[in-house]
DNA sequence: TTAGTTTGTAACATTTCTGTAACATTAACT
DNA sequence: AGTTAATGTTACAGAAATGTTACAAACTAA
């Protein structure tokens, strides 16, 4: 998982325990105990996702959800709201004044989490790790495997990688530089034509015979998806 | 999950996470916010395991430990202690004291949860009722017996926690370091190649003539079961 | 203690991957 | 068409990762 996420709640402990832990699946947290701290710092830290409690010490989660999204920048940011047991009636509310999705306290971190990939894969499908899909390819990173149709196919680790990388963004157009930067390991210096060879190496593996290209060269700048 | 579980905490947001959590795990809990009221709450609830915050508004957390080793009804029961973060030092006080084991602060539910299985494993172990299971393999962690098939194989210590690791998620592919991380006891150090030989071992043993090969070798990356 | 396990490591064997060079082909441009 | 630059393709040697075996030290149970 990437992305970043800003936290507006006023209990320390449970800002604590849910940047923990989503600090522990990658993702950049930062957090404020007031709406007023809060839409300040907003700004400043660009977050993907907002988690958002429905009471807070001087604004309600309401008015600054409201106030949020005056704010051109942050029209879409995808909320989630927080609310306390026995605020059930206030849902309805919550959701038309343009919440994503809300959470009744206490919740476990893996339904937290859920949500927040449910509502990420919708807003910015890149931020969302676990597979990577794209046509009729399928990535699985945690078992390392790719699937082309429904059938595994077998591919050394650099051809891992790059697949992996193309994936990530696919139909944009990578140069061989910035191929370089990310897929090999740090420091390492390599000829720009290895590129080459491994695209070719990765085209012969994912290209069953008679299937369509998958990539594409763009000559004089790179590679991409198709 | 079986047993009841008690937890004296001042802070009623993590008693509210914790119980939620517990209570979904099949667990009965009840709580207490001072060391008074958990102590009398205790002799009433008679738990199978205590949770019990270092830092509480009227005792510390040793001496309510203290005091309950006295009397003989809870002389063994057995008790994670919960501490903030920088108390590092008071660790070995709070294990000299007769805890069985603490959790730092802010800690996940998983971890929370995995030490109470630990704990409860070694003083009740018939409270601990998860098997674990993956295609012909069946690992009982109670009694330390792994089949394959209904027929029973003997594995050696580290043979066996090898492979309940991976049981605990089959098909992910764990790198050498999370290995090392999960199963050798902490802060112990081995050479990163010491696994590959333990995995040898392993497929030797589980792996009865010409049985499908059940550990799969992912080239630069690690292990995953198959 | 003693005999039998278990464990970590080193050493060697085997497999798989990687980068490069050399040559072939294609695309772009005049 | 001819020229040039970029990319495709192939083969191969060395590198790197993993498999395998043996052994001494540490540990256990009797």
């Amino acid at each position: 998982m990437n992305g970043k996420i800003f936290i507006i709640e006023d209990e320390p402990s449970i800002i604590q325990l849910v940047q923990y832990n989503l600090e522990k699946e990658g993702l950049i947290v930062s957090s404020a105990t007031n709406g007023n701290e809060g839409l300040k710092e907003l700004k400043k830290f660009k977050p993907n996702l907002l988690l958002l409690d429905w009471m807070l010490p001087d604004f309600s989660g309401i008015e600054i959800c409201k106030n949020i999204r005056k704010d051109t920048n942050f029209k879409n940011l995808p909320i989630i709201m927080l609310t306390a047991k026995g605020e059930e009636e206030d849902k309805i509310k919550g959701l038309d004044s343009g919440v994503d999705d809300y959470l009744t306290k206490p919740f476990s971190f893996n339904e937290l989490f859920a949500r927040i990939k449910a509502v990420l894969r919708r807003s910015d499908p890149k931020l969302v790790s676990d597979n990577l899909e794209f046509e009729d390819l399928k990535l699985d990173r945690n078992e390392k495997r790719v699937f082309r149709n429904e059938k595994e196919i077998k591919l050394g680790p650099t051809e891992f990688r790059l697949l992996e990388f193309f994936l990530t963004n696919p139909k944009r157009v990578y140069s061989r530089d910035q191929i370089l930067e990310n897929v090999w390991p740090n420091n390492i210096n390599v000829e720009s034509r290895t590129i080459d060879v491994h695209i070719r190496r990765l085209r012969k593996s994912i290209n069953l015979k008679d299937q369509k290209e998958l990539i594409r060269t763009v000559r004089s700048s790179g590679y991409s998806l198709i």
